[in-house]
DNA sequence: TGCTAAAATGGTAGCACTGTCATTTTTTCT
DNA sequence: AGAAAAAATGACAGTGCTACCATTTTAGCA
């Protein structure tokens, strides 16, 4: 039996009482402790302390906190009362445990280096926020082994539901996410076959609309600037959309530089369009695997005199903000990142059948085309 | 009492069965239930279940699945065989509340629409994870009555150690951070008065390095383009140490364009510089509140044909990859955020003693100055 | 005023684990 | 082979809270 009020707790993480300008006896054994009526210093205040100070029921208390069940004006002026004199934080942890229904949300993002995500996490936040709910989050950098593990990992926290990013899992992830018992809503994308919840905008067609636009706009000697579509599985569906109008027109891409650079896409734009130019001329547009690398390729322009869009066009992906703040506007095809965050979100929590759901995207005729 | 295998669970999150493909009585009752013996259809796997599998105690499962304690290697192979069988997700739930000790950390963050945030984050999580610990966040949108109420909420998880932005927070908020028991780790400045850990780096020093820079160029009539100083109190400290050393050299700033927007960051230094140069003629260097502004006032340098740094000089503050990727690279003063939340991590982790840690800033004299 | 319905309240069994301890089994050493 | 030490194991209380039920108190009404 372990011997109650003497708590170990973790060594590591449990903050030393610093010693407040008063020395500490060093190689003094403890004093012998006052009789058996040890205070427990600073033991954690349970909701048991709060109903014994308010004089009343556990229960009672319980039910103040959570605004659940009838209570007496009275009791509940005593118990407020007494929460707040013994500074008494619930224990939500006991709560999921005993309730069997927790308050938190799992969510597992690719990567947060990019403005996407934490756009579309700002969404989700709102929502979940507004709803007492708190986010628990995990990061996989596109690494879909990662994910699974994360989502494992996750799932033992036992969430209300969970988001996660894209339609690609490992078959053990999907399983997971299938048999958890609760909602899971799947972002970003809507090309494929999803779990439960689906919301996003059809990749494919944002790279078939992007190659129309060009298309239309009369350039034929288009050269593709991106990173490893392997690794960016939309991108690669965007590419593929791309590629497919291009073959119906008769045409193909002139050259494709895929840079392999993760960290900075800026970079990766501005390298990968250098390196395409170094090789290929005649080109007269580049079609980016996403607006981080347009803007690099944007950038390089501006350094080398390359006249935008005359001697070459630009097109993007995504929206961000900034490709509306450059000097030439970029044209780019803008997602509703925050919307679909909010959307994702309120689906989880409302409960309704699995739906997918087409938030769309906009073609954004920027100076660059 | 309850009755056991007969769970309600939240209504709107558990996940309706879907029927698959085969239609469900709807106006139909119940059919008898199969005498006593409900196989309680998809119950939710405990440890007991893992352990009659392998025909073991619970004890010995939970000492393999911790890896702790000694365990014959027999025992430990059919405890993995019967958890992989039925797909067994430990409850961590269960387990911290049983343990006293959670592996979650809490997170407060006052954006994450800034990369700056995400990738201290970025550093944070690559350390967590490593160590086996999972972030939950929360959001405070810089208003420190929401931060109270999250760090709150969080505590309420009772996680392992927390992480928050700034060294500003209510009487309350840090009342309870003092008051929780667990290390608190607070990022980004050093500023003041710190609570536990304190890891950053001194804006005020970051504001005096880049006026003396600037002074140095001999840039004299000098503006400043920034967003609210009373809600980003970081940006606030920094126009503080800036102006210190303006007035020891018996200068202040020609004008000063505070734009609102906390939003689009760029576009408050497009407006905020395009402002400040309509009404103000002979200004030859602008000092940005960040590089976020910092890159609109570039952008609008650009498309006005203003030369930079030969008609006007521009400096920013974060270092964030795109400043060096712009046709002239930016001058401004990096920061090293990712080891900056490693670091924060680390010692959270690692128990040490109260600390303050600072990482440090680097001045990139980019071409703009 | 008495009687019923509704409101308020407290007791207590779980929730799914972990830590401790007692017990059993195996190994090691004379 | 027998004793002692070490390893392996299971039983079970305890973790802080909530759901349920039984009971008490109050309100409503004829």
């Amino acid at each position: 039996m372990r011997k109650p009020g003497q708590k170990k707790g973790s060594a590591a993480l449990s903050r030393p009482r610093a010693p407040k300008g008063e020395k500490v006896p060093v190689a003094e054994a403890d004093p012998a402790p006052p009789s058996q009526v040890a205070p427990a210093a600073n033991k954690v205040v349970t909701i048991t302390d709060v109903a014994q100070r308010a004089g009343v029921g556990e229960s009672t208390v319980s039910r103040v906190l959570r605004n659940k069940g009838s209570v007496s004006q009275s009791a509940r002026h005593k118990i407020l009362k007494a929460a707040a004199d013994l500074n008494y934080v619930p224990n939500r942890i006991a709560g999921t445990l005993a309730s069997m229904s927790s308050r938190l949300i799992g969510i597992v993002v690719p990567s947060v280096g990019n403005t996407v995500v934490p756009e579309v996490l700002a969404g989700v936040n709102t929502v979940l926020e507004a709803a007492g709910f708190q986010p628990v989050i995990g990061v996989s950098n596109y690494d879909s082994l990662r994910e699974e593990a994360l989502i494992e990992s996750i799932l033992s926290w036992r969430p209300a539901g969970i988001l996660v990013a894209g339609l690609e899992h490992t078959d053990r992830a999907r399983a997971m996410l299938k048999g958890c018992g609760v909602r899971v809503v799947e972002l970003l994308d809507i090309d494929g076959e999803g779990i439960d919840i689906v919301v996003g905008s059809s990749h494919r067609m944002a790279g078939r609309k992007s190659a129309e636009h060009l298309l239309a706009h009369n350039y034929r000697n288009i050269g593709y600037v991106g990173h490893d579509v392997r690794v960016d599985i939309r991108a690669g569906k965007r590419l593929e959309g791309f590629r497919a109008v291009m073959h119906e027109n008769g045409l193909n891409f002139v050259d494709e530089e895929f840079h392999p650079s993760m960290a900075s896409s800026v970079e990766a734009g501005r390298i990968g369009l250098a390196r395409l130019l170094k090789r290929q001329s005649g080109l007269d547009a580049i079609y980016f695997s996403n607006d981080d690398l347009a803007l690099g390729g944007y950038f390089h322009c501006l350094e080398h005199d390359i006249s935008v869009p005359r001697d070459l066009a630009l097109f993007g992906y995504n929206g961000l903000e900034i490709t509306r703040l450059t000097p030439q506007p970029l044209s780019t095809i803008r997602t509703p990142r925050i919307a679909m965050g909010k959307v994702g979100a309120n689906l989880l929590l409302s409960g309704g059948p699995s739906t997918v759901v087409d938030v769309g995207f906009e073609l954004v005729v920027g100076a660059t085309t």
